[in-house]
DNA sequence: GTAAGCCTTCACGCCGACGTCAAGGCAAGC
DNA sequence: GCTTGCCTTGACGTCGGCGTGAAGGCTTAC
């Protein structure tokens, strides 16, 4: 398939595809006329792709991913250098987690001092 | 003061002091040579701005705290446009906090699929 | 023939909050 | 007089992940 079908069925577009290929993640083949040209196969690393960037992976961290399923793995994180990338995304989100929360409490305590009235009957106790 | 004695004195540079100014943000008198002069007002003025900073706040979301030091306040969170945008800035934290506690929660799901073994005895268990 | 609809390669635009030169002015110390 | 150190304005660079437009080529449908 083209460019554009494959940008169709992962819900992408072709400028992304485009990029991708730019930064090496999802180089194509060229038919005769120079276009490129897609098989199955990169339906699922693309989806693989996009459903990290969903997670908020950047770019670079979902190579590994890929080059997984490249490499013949069913899944992409069956390689050690995915789960290296899930542990430190798990250790980066536990780290922001933590500072949202913190922020949201210390705002909690500034707009409780204001005296301004809380939206209703309740105070929206959330953890921390 | 000169922009230089007040950019060290909250931490932050004279590049960002001539940028907050440049957005209306903290404007700055003038001496004899053009040379931008402060006072200690602007010192806390700016403060309150590096703090919000810290928080996640983008530039925009802290005017309305200026304004309330700026028009006598001794807090910049006691005027009502201010505590608007901390109710916003609350619910804008319990939506991503949910998001990335969701997304946690994924990963780590995918994680232990991997068959990968945990760094040590503990699985880490976090809420959600 | 020509318009539509794919595709190609540049290459600049965008967002926020500045960083980083460049070119110059003014004052103080040696 | 010359250097050092502060200041001025102006303008381009950064980062990520593309969006958007230009200028053009090929094929298919009318």
């Amino acid at each position: 398939m083209r460019i554009g079908e494959l940008a169709a069925r992962a819900g992408t577009t072709t400028r992304a595809l485009r990029y991708y290929e730019a930064r090496g993640l999802l180089p194509a083949r060229r038919d005769e006329l120079g276009h490129r040209t897609y098989d199955e196969n990169d339906v699922k690393l693309l989806r693989q792709i996009r459903t990290l960037q969903d997670f908020g992976f950047d770019l670079e961290e979902t190579r590994p991913f890929v080059e997984c399923l490249r490499a013949g793995h069913p899944e992409g994180d069956s390689c050690p250098a995915s789960v290296a990338v899930y542990r430190r995304k798990l250790a980066e989100l536990d780290a922001l987690i933590g500072e949202l929360q913190a922020v949201r409490a210390t705002i909690a305590v500034r707009l409780a001092s204001t005296g301004s009235e809380p939206p209703l009957c309740e105070l929206g106790g959330r953890e921390l």
